[in-house]
DNA sequence: GAGATGACGGGCT
DNA sequence: AAGCCCGCCATCT
């Protein structure tokens, strides 16, 4: 079981910062902690996250601007959606810019 | 303490 | 070009 202060926490705390309209990759975020490689890692952190979260999970996506949720379809929609709804247009392939909406911490 | 897990990433086939 | 494979890393069983 997850402690109260660990990566995690940190994870869910930068994630929190990134403004609507913006994304960030897996990567990006497990760099911005100092460990560059453990963008797995970032992933497990948001899985383990509740429904009514204020965490806007929706915004960490893939190194290739897409969402890589794929364990779980439903949510991978609804993440979509939630982008769109924050002015995140996607194109036909399912992905997004990543130079136009990448936040830079 | 050792092995398995997973919303990833990058390289090779 | 699309897909498979291996490596990373913190957490879980």
């Amino acid at each position: 079981m997850a402690t109260e202060n660990n990566f995690f926490q940190q994870v869910y705390t930068l994630v929190s910062r990134i403004p609507a309209g913006k994304v960030a990759t897996y990567g990006q975020i497990a760099i911005l902690l100092g460990h560059p490689r453990a963008a797995r890692t970032v992933g497990w952190a948001l899985h383990g996250l509740p429904h009514g979260t204020d965490v806007p999970w929706q915004r960490v996506i893939n190194s290739k601007g897409r969402i890589s949720n794929y364990a779980s379809a439903l949510q991978l929609n609804l993440q979509k959606i939630l982008l769109e709804q924050e002015g995140v247009q996607f194109d036909d392939d399912d992905g997004l810019d990543l130079v136009k909406y990448q936040h830079k911490f």
